[in-house]
RNA sequence: GCUGGAGUGGCGGAACUGGCAGACGCGCGAGACUCAAAAUCUCGUGGCCUGUAGAGGCCGUGAGGGUUCGACUCCCUCCUCCAGCACCA
């Protein structure tokens, strides 16, 4: 088993801090790691520190600009200028995956303005089929949720794009739609503010500057509406007309602000009888409303009495020689139609956009390119790596990249021409660093590759992965990536990095999550001084399963301190006795055991079923720390030990369950191990083996019950026949005195479980 | 709005495949030990009711209905909360 440990250390954190407290970076990160090292230390986790790796470390992220390299080789890589998010607090450029409700996702508060900017980015859309399709993979080992976000994100949607001619000129507008049935009821075309043909048909149009006017005015109020999709419709109307080319109407054009550039063709057809924002547009400047899908079921509808726009599928009307079809046989003919006339062709489109890896920031990977006058964007090559990042840096917060202040690292030589070049001074989005980071644990020491073949080889794919539900989208889309384009490099020869993934849930501290990037963490060093590293360690555990979110809070630590001071006097009061004596162990003779033996031997091993459950299948070590919790009160509820029970059966018993609480509080287990006269180390002692014939309870309660009702329990052996169980439950005294005078119509027996006597 | 998930005592939470609701712990109450306190130990602790109180009954898992001999668990409707997505044509 691979259990290593590293950390992601790069980014905006030590940025900040540098700005505020006039911190250098690197020394400021350095101290982070050394003291998240000693409290992990601390608690006694039991990482491999071998192959600690760090992302600020030019060892590894050289290779980051290795796999930047590689894919800017295969044109995965490319600069676009582009209009970006931009945070005026971070004062950088966020990818769409950290716009959270129109604001940063560190700044809540601020707002995301729009800015333009040349932007390098890596094609992720060239690989999004094939992320959507190999989901199928991980079907079995992701929570359904993981991949419901993830197909979402990626949003693949199957239309048809279709040509509108504008009339009286030669240009056309494309529209996508995945409604083609409905095109019959189209009453206008709609574009997008920033698009292409806009500026175009303005400048020949004769209110020419009170359209600008107008356009300058709802690209201002996009920009500032914080919720774009509440935002009210509002369009603007041109001086031109395109013509459908199913119905042949001709349809008004117009410039409306909820029509999006990057998705599809930044064009719409306006269907306002079966679209809600095309309802709500239409309905405001009073365009004609026409009913073409009648619903397959109950009442026709009237486009006068329309109130709410009809999104189902139903049956076409008013649709020429369509009318009749339903909504899917139409929209494979109309398709297939509009493709051989040469209007339009079938097409996927997706929601997701190229992942733009730019960042104004110091505190980051450089990307690896210089830029010459002559020969353009020229690569740093491999043997040139790593592109360092330079010390000293003045962070003032203000302004551009703090890299472009620094003349010795932005003049270089054109590594072509051998001329002057300006040095890339963009950094990369930590993103880069997290999506192959598992990779290097299996070699982390490799100076002429990221990782070797072999080494992968022998590891990957990745049996377990836990990480936050935070990640679901961004980091473990990213990696999904990323590991096709190794895989197309030659580098691994797997479709997947994670065969199974557990989500664990977060710590709220006041209902936010406790985050390194929010800086509210607390706890967990404390708690490790104050009670020590095993009681922390048990209430973490203890506190609530993983998978749940947990409002952190103190208490009820004490109980856990408790029960591990109760169960050290315990075994301490016996080790005297119990040190030089062999464990009862495997050769136990059932025959020969005291009641008490028995017992307590029962308790242990039945216990050790459901700790092995909780460890194997659920993961619920809430569950196995009550567990063990009871079969000390148990251990308890028997003294004096010293009676009824050899040593060689205590022993066993506090064996088993000492080697139960080693995972969870390994020091003082280990230790109490060595009291009771161990030699070999407890943490190098195999797990134990559940002793089926030791847990089997000879004696059950059986539930009575009259109509479903809990009436009565009775002591029987187990694996009692049907028939005779219900004899003995008619039996008791107090059934008796139920069902006197009454009929018992039927018996629901189950074996080892229940009784359930109908009776009328 | 769409898509997921959740809702159980005063609190954190158990109940695994439809079969004893509330394991375990916190807190609280009573008692033992003590001059006293802390620590420790013991007992009790969902609500309501009862004239056979060391017993018994009724109600109870967000609300209402349903399926079933039996529902925290399955189905339908609704409410609340959390998360993700959100003019994606």
């Amino acid at each position: 088993m691979l259990h290593p440990m590293g950390w992601d250390a790069f980014g905006l954190p030590a940025e900040n801090a540098a700005i505020q407290h006039g911190v250098e970076p690197r020394a400021w990160t350095l101290n982070n790691i050394a003291e998240f090292k000693r409290v992990l230390t601390r608690f006694g986790f039991s990482y491999d520190w071998r192959r600690e790796i760090s992302t600020c470390d030019p060892e590894y992220y050289r290779w980051n600009q290795w796999f930047f390299l590689r894919l800017l080789e295969r044109d995965l890589a490319y600069r676009k200028r582009s209009r970006v998010n931009w945070c005026p607090k971070c004062e950088t450029v966020l990818a769409n995956e950290q716009v959270v409700n129109g604001a940063c996702w560190r700044h809540e508060d601020t707002p995301v303005v729009q800015k333009e900017l040349e932007q390098w980015f890596l094609r992720i859309t060239a690989y999004a089929d094939e992320l959507l399709r190999d989901m199928a993979l991980l079907r079995s080992g992701w929570p359904e949720r993981v991949l419901v976000m993830q197909e979402n994100w990626i949003g693949k949607s199957r239309g048809v794009r279709i040509r509108f001619p504008l009339i009286g000129h030669e240009d056309v507008i494309e529209v996508f739609t995945t409604r083609i049935d409905t095109i019959y009821g189209a009453c206008a075309v709609l574009l997008a503010p920033e698009h292409p043909l806009v500026p175009k048909l303005l400048a020949t149009s004769r209110q020419r500057h009170e359209l600008e006017a107008q356009l300058q005015a709802m690209r201002r109020h996009a920009v500032r509406e914080a919720d774009l999709a509440t935002a009210e419709k509002q369009g603007i109307p041109l001086a031109y007309q395109v013509r459908n080319p199913f119905s042949g109407d001709s349809l008004p054009v117009w410039i409306a602000n909820f029509v999006l550039l990057e998705y599809g063709t930044g064009a719409v057809m306006c269907v306002p009888a079966h679209d809600q924002r095309d309802f709500e547009f239409a309905t405001k400047y009073q365009l004609p409303v026409r009913v073409v899908v009648q619903p397959s079921q109950g009442e026709a509808l009237e486009a006068t009495s329309l109130r709410a726009p009809m999104v189902d599928y139903g049956v076409l009307v008013n649709s020429g020689p369509y009318s009749g079809l339903s909504s899917e046989a139409a929209i494979e003919q109309m398709s297939r139609d509009a493709e051989q006339q040469g209007i339009g062709r079938s097409e996927m489109t997706y929601r997701l956009r190229d992942w733009g890896i730019s960042r104004q920031r110091y505190w980051g990977t450089p990307i690896p390119v210089v830029h010459c006058e002559r020969c353009g964007v020229v690569p740093v090559p491999d043997e040139e790596l790593p592109v360092l990042l330079p010390a000293n840096v003045s962070l003032t917060g203000r302004g551009q990249s703090p890299l472009a202040l620094v003349p010795e690292f932005v003049q270089a030589r054109c590594y072509r021409c051998g001329g002057a070049a300006r040095r890339e001074t963009d950094t990369m989005d930590t993103f880069v660093d997290s999506s192959w980071y598992f990779y290097r644990y299996t070699d982390p020491l490799n100076r002429t590759l990221p990782f070797s073949r072999e080494a992968v080889r022998y590891w990957f794919p990745i049996d377990q992965y836990i990480g936050g539900i935070t990640h679901a989208i961004l980091h473990l889309l990213y990696s999904r990536f990323f590991c096709k384009v190794m895989r197309d490099i030659g580098l691994v020869d797997h479709d997947e990095p994670i065969q199974r993934l557990f989500t664990q849930g977060m710590v709220l501290k006041g209902g936010v999550a406790m985050s390194k990037s929010r800086g509210n963490v607390v706890g967990a060093a404390e708690m490790a001084e104050t009670y020590g590293a095993d009681t922390g360690r048990l209430y973490t555990l203890f506190a609530a399963s993983p998978e749940k979110d947990l409002e952190w809070s103190e208490q009820g630590i004490e109980g856990c301190a408790r029960f591990l001071q109760r169960l050290f006097r315990l075994v301490v009061r016996h080790a005297g006795r119990l040190e030089h004596v062999p464990a009862a162990g495997r050769a136990v003779d059932l025959a020969t055991l005291s009641e008490k033996e028995r017992h307590l031997l029962r308790r242990a091993h039945q216990t050790l079923r459901r700790v092995t459950q909780d460890f194997e299948r659920r993961w619920h070590f809430n569950t196995s720390v009550a567990a063990l919790m009871e079969l000390t009160n148990t251990l308890h509820e028997q003294e004096p030990l010293e009676q009824d029970v050899r040593p060689s059966v205590l022993k066993e018993v506090f064996d088993l369950l000492l080697q139960m609480l080693a995972p969870m509080a390994p020091h003082i287990a280990e230790e109490l191990w060595e009291k009771l006269g161990h030699r070999e180390l407890l943490a190098s002692h195999p797990w134990p083996d559940v002793h089926p014939a030791l847990a089997e309870e000879e004696q059950l309660e059986i539930v009575i019950q009259i109509n479903g009702k809990l009436r009565g329990k009775v002591l029987v052996e187990s694996g009692l026949h049907e028939s005779e169980l219900r004899e003995r439950a008619l039996a008791d005294p107090r059934i008796a005195q139920f069902i006197a005078g009454k009929t018992v119509r039927k018996a629901i027996v189950i074996p080892d479980k229940l009784v359930n006597l109908v009776v009328s």
